[in-house]
DNA sequence: TCTATATGTAAAGTTTGTTTTACTTTTGAT
DNA sequence: ATCAAAAGTAAAACAAACTTTACATATAGA
């Protein structure tokens, strides 16, 4: 899976950290999620969609290993 | 977070056994998921939404304390 | 009522998400 | 060139997702 965060966190002008504190992680967790080093919880794609007020399948897509 | 994935697999005519199967996770995967037991991530969102043609957003629902 | 199929549940175990702390590197403004 | 803020990274620890096995309960049709 992959994601547009760091695009959308750029439109919006925030930090990781701004985000991370925003929807309540980490900022490492921003990190990694932007770094597709893990796949973040239905949870977290939620509230992040809700913020950047897009569908989660706008920033969040799914690839042919998945 | 809450999730209409009975009522999905209602009007797709599906078993939770065969939800299971063609997301590719175990049939007491979806129970659980349907019983609220836990958070699934969000690959498995994205593949369920694609399934039923939905956006994820129409399955799976932020509630207060999330 | 008997049987098959679907659903619910539970425990143990493995994998993966997430936090915390801490340090390094990059970037941009002065 | 310097400095501060932002981003990248890493390891240890903990929490949660997910699997497997196994059994119990429900439901519907013959």
């Amino acid at each position: 899976m992959k994601n547009n965060i760091k695009v959308q966190r750029a439109i919006h002008d925030l930090t990781q950290a701004d985000l991370a504190k925003k929807i309540g992680v980490s900022r490492q967790t921003i990190n990694a999620m932007e770094k597709n080093k893990y796949v973040p919880s239905t949870v977290l794609s939620l509230k992040i969609a809700k913020l950047f007020k897009k569908p989660v399948e706008d920033i969040f897509f799914l690839e042919d290993n998945d």
